[in-house]
DNA sequence: TCTGGGGTCCTAGGACCC
DNA sequence: TCTGGGGTCCTAGGACCC
């Protein structure tokens, strides 16, 4: 059996751990630079004001109105907030996976034999527990897959009845809960496939789990074959694959505000690199292949303006300093005046295991891996950006707008929560 | 005053080469 | 006189996830 840990509205509800005041009114957590909300509380739904990815400019006075108090997104935080709940889920189960910053997949084994108080009963204790560590609401949902323990977490949250927990033991709740289920809620089904899905009269997620999976597969492809394998009960996920290095790692952000000259543009885009590497460098891979874009935004008043470049590299690097030459090279081509930059980006393309790659005899090899195990080690130690390429820039000025922000309650030791006693 | 997230994987189609 | 294949690389953008 398979569990999946997923906490509510997690960035909105992290915001109440430790400013007690606030609880009861709606919460909403903003994007980066304050753009869109991206997480909200029960009550910011029970207010109507919970829609996600929404500009919250445009939503502004709604939450005026019902008094609702607006964060911005507190990484340092959640990431803290996140590595405890984590901590507590790893005691649940023989393996756990962190599948994003507020999930956690519980692998319980092949036997589908239920502990002595019945799976039922364990959700509830996982549950609780997770309540008295780390105070965050979660919703538990047990199956015998992926797809079918996502399903029943999406159960215990949103179909009545469950109270955050919900499992799939048998063909009678599988049929039960996956009949309630919107296609675009089973994981791996967005808003385009469950339209074809439509056209070919599969309307929810059970008439998905009926279907027959070789006929999937020629109509769309092995992925929602998957899936298909998946609601009838049938592992297919595993979690070696989950747990595979990543092929391509991007780093890319908004502008606060728009930038318009290239020293700018270079600085952003040499960071993402710096960014970029050091994942690389945390999976032992090496990149062969680079891609750096920028664009202005589409929502300006002028024409769509986006580039992308790419340089391919004669020997697989993770040296900060050959990426940051290499992508130099690149913001000459990009930049174009009169262009206001909204986006830029840097993607680490065709990446290759180092412990297994050969390395060319006939090409120099100019990386400095002492230089780069160094720097990582320092910034491991002291924080991200205590050493970096200096093509950065000193002033370090691209920092995102946070007009919201809360306090470093759990990371920073000014910003201790203080009990006062008499 | 102005404001619209970030990441990964995959593929279509054009350009170019032999 | 007119016609014709197959592979690789690159850019753009779709689709999905949180």
């Amino acid at each position: 059996m398979q569990a999946l840990l997923d906490i509510n509205g997690f960035y909105a509800n992290a915001e109440l751990v430790f400013d007690p005041k606030i609880r009861g009114r709606p919460v909403v957590v903003l994007t980066n630079n304050d753009g869109c909300i991206c997480a909200v509380n029960q009550a910011a739904k029970d207010a109507g004001v919970g829609k996600k990815f929404v500009p919250y400019f445009q939503v502004k006075e709604d939450l005026q109105r019902v008094n609702a108090v607006v964060r911005s997104s507190n990484y340092e935080l959640y990431a803290d907030m996140s590595r405890r709940f984590m901590d507590t889920c790893s005691r649940f189960a023989p393996n756990s996976h962190i599948y994003s910053i507020d999930e956690c997949f519980l692998d319980f084994g092949s036997s589908h034999s239920a502990p002595p108080e019945g799976w039922d009963a364990y959700g509830r204790y996982m549950r609780r527990t997770v309540w008295k560590e780390v105070r965050l609401p979660i919703g538990v949902g047990i199956g015998p897959t992926p797809t079918l323990a996502k399903a029943a977490s999406h159960a215990a949250k949103r179909i009545e009845g469950f109270n955050g927990v919900a499992v799939i033991d048998s063909d009678h709740v599988r049929r039960s809960i996956l009949s309630q289920m919107e296609l675009t809620d089973v994981w791996g089904i967005g808003r385009r496939l469950a339209a074809r899905l439509e056209l070919l009269g599969v309307k929810n997620a059970w008439q998905l789990a009926e279907c027959d999976p070789g006929w999937i597969r020629k109509q769309f492809s092995v992925l929602v074959e998957s899936t298909v394998y998946e609601l009838k009960g049938i592992k297919k996920l595993d979690w070696d694959e989950v747990r595979a290095p990543k092929k391509e790692i991007y780093s890319t952000r908004s502008f606060g505000q728009r930038v318009m000259d290239k020293a700018s543009l270079r600085q952003a885009i040499l960071t993402h690199v710096g960014i970029a590497a050091s994942k690389l460098r945390d999976q032992n891979s090496l990149s062969g292949h680079m891609v750096v874009f920028g664009a202005n935004s589409p929502h300006d008043n002028a024409p769509y303006y986006s580039r992308s470049f790419t340089h391919k590299f004669p020997s697989y690097t993770s040296d900060t300093t050959l990426l940051s030459a290499a992508a130099s090279r690149l913001v000459d081509q990009i930049y174009s005046r009169g262009i206001r930059f909204y986006k830029v980006g840097v993607g680490l393309l065709d990446l290759v295991r180092e412990d297994t790659y050969q390395r060319d005899m006939f090409t120099i090899n100019k990386d400095k891996p002492e230089l780069m195990a160094c720097l990582d080690k320092i910034n491991g130690r002291y924080g991200r950006n205590s050493v970096f390429v200096a093509g950065q820039g000193v002033e370090q000025k691209f920092s995102m707008r946070r007009e919201f922000l809360s306090k470093q309650y759990t990371t920073r030791l000014s910003d201790l929560p203080v009990i006062k006693c008499k």
